[in-house]
DNA sequence: CAGCGAACGTTATACGTAACACTTGCTCGA
DNA sequence: TCGAGCAAGTGTTACGTATAACGTTCGCTG
């Protein structure tokens, strides 16, 4: 945008070059083959760059009533998960002449007005992740394309849904503590309203329903390492059998859970076997490392702009779930 | 921006209303006290939300010149602090009525032609961290209003610059460790060329300088775990006395020392105390939790964007660097 | 030599908004 | 009685761009 002393715009170029705006336009476009000659258009080219010629992005996109920008819609960024998820989609969008601009729920912000009162300065279409449902009013009344990541694919309301496979991820995750020998579970979720935690509870529910002889509670904390903590502690002093596996919704709750497993004088994984998901740079930071569900995230972020791609060009996305991976490491072992 | 069917503009609005295109500006605008009757005001806002208008806001930013938006660059988003940047900046933002939109100068997507071909959507100013200075070329070619942040206030060209008060950081881990009796340190720098490392190099020799015989050795490491436990083992393993404290140029790198601590069969804080820099959740997950020093990154952003304000209205930006503090944690104890 | 495409441009227009410059009717004070 | 002043609007314009529609000049073919 300009500045106080206004900055050259194409007329100017043209008056520079001595041709007329329009083509400037063609040649700085580049759709002027056959319509302007190589001399001409190089003169052009060479007083755009004289004068520091920048079009005005403003004016491009009300002429063209697009933007070529989408916006990716993500919780507080507080891991480097959607930090990845990010990349993958930036990544593709650039092969495309598309740009990427996120829009981070704010913490504490409390919600603008309207959300997207200036994100949305010009957008194409909207990707959004399921754990900021709540700025999702705001989105479906400006009737952008969207696509939603992690998100129930019944209830999207048609929008394009893009999933990593979670559900097979706990599969996993259950048949490898299962294997090792456990029996009694403790699963440590995220008290976040998100289709991604509901699935995670559902199966793994299913998986030991069809275990004989297993038994599973449940408790709930805010994602953060201090809520882990609190919640956890609390599990531990409760009366009863101690449980052996602790399944958590994600690699920062997990952390948090070695913290009162510490405090309450026990050991990962002697006395509690401990899983996470994400694999983020923190479940190898802890000790011992994390035992955890691998998402390749920066995939996600592509397949999420790849999706976002087809429902602009008005092709059906890809179907599918993203694969994930069981990733065995310190933090599990077999019951004493 | 409009979908297949053309969403409602104002003139759509004023037919509906039956007042003029610019009568429903002027409600709209809130700039209509004087001008236009309430019964006519309210007949304008009811068809506008009858029809869920939204202002396109490529005209608006065409009109004005302006659009109310700046962009914050940052490097690659691994950590949750610029995260909080972001938070803190959005909220100063939204208090004036503007927006952030965030720019990780994208780790792997390689540069785009113009890194600021689609963000640049309309920006009134930028605020960069002088981690991500490989983008700023392109920035001071827009000739937009810029702060930089953590940067060499001498050699921003002019650039209005807000800066933690790293080197007294660095002073009061130094002062702890010098006063725990320690007399040999190690220092793991991070290998990017930054002022903010810099200033953290130059605090600590300084420092140590003034202190008789202590000793001091710098590693660097690109900012990883993986890097650090690397450089970390190697210089473990290096024939000599054994350094008794280690100062890590951020939380991340401490991480990664643990490791290679561990995996050379020794303990923190007994064997080595080690010290980090940013407080992140990092620090606390870790096992001993960290010694570090505080920075307040949310404080950073908001100050950040003051800054830009105050450019913007070309009133002169707060002068003073943010102060930070010492975290002592279990990470560091007297040398044996 | 009529006529017909290329080649090489130019002119004109619209995108949707905000704001300036007007108009019209009324009230009110001198 | 008359004009100043105000309320309550409207008409018009410009922001900078991309493109459709329109000329003009050639060279060439039949």
């Amino acid at each position: 945008m300009a500045r106080g002393s206004t900055r050259p715009t194409s007329r100017d170029v043209a008056q520079a070059a001595g041709v007329s705006q329009a083509a400037v336009s063609l040649v700085l476009g580049d759709k002027w083959r056959g319509r302007v000659s190589e001399p001409t258009a190089r003169r052009v080219r060479e007083a755009a760059s004289e004068l520091g010629y920048r079009p005005n992005l403003a004016a491009r996109n009300l002429r063209l009533g697009r933007t070529r920008t989408v916006l990716l819609v993500v919780p507080a960024l507080t891991t480097e998960f959607f930090a990845e998820v990010y990349t993958g989609a930036a990544r593709v969008a650039a092969e495309h002449g598309f740009g990427v601009v996120l829009y981070p729920s704010p913490e504490g912000v409390g919600p603008a007005r309207d959300p997207f009162a200036s994100a949305q300065a010009a957008l194409d279409g909207v990707i959004a992740s399921s754990m900021a449902a709540d700025a999702l009013t705001a989105i479906r009344g400006d009737q952008l394309p969207l696509v939603m990541l992690d998100s129930d694919p019944e209830g999207s309301l048609g929008a394009a849904t893009v999933n990593l496979d979670i559900a097979d991820g706990i599969r996993q995750v259950t048949e490898h503590l299962l294997s090792l020998g456990h029996r009694s579970f403790l699963h440590l979720a995220a008290d976040i309203p998100s289709w991604t935690f509901e699935v995670r509870a559902r199966e793994l529910a299913t998986r030991l329903a069809d275990a004989p002889g297993t038994e599973l509670r449940t408790i709930r904390a805010p994602i953060s390492i201090e809520g882990a903590l609190n919640a956890t502690e609390a599990a531990l002093a409760a009366p009863g059998p101690r449980p052996t596996a602790l399944v958590c919704d994600d690699d920062k709750l997990a952390a948090g859970a070695y913290k009162a497993v510490r405090r309450a004088g026990l050991r990962v994984p002697d006395d509690l076997s401990v899983t996470g998901l994400d694999d983020l740079g923190l479940a190898t930071a802890i000790d011992p490392e994390l035992t955890t569900v691998r998402l390749d995230a920066e995939a996600f972020g592509e397949r999420g702009m790849r999706a976002l791609l087809a429902v602009l060009e008005g092709r059906p996305p890809e179907k599918g779930d993203l694969p994930v991976s069981l990733v065995v490491r310190g933090s599990t072992t077999a019951p004493r």
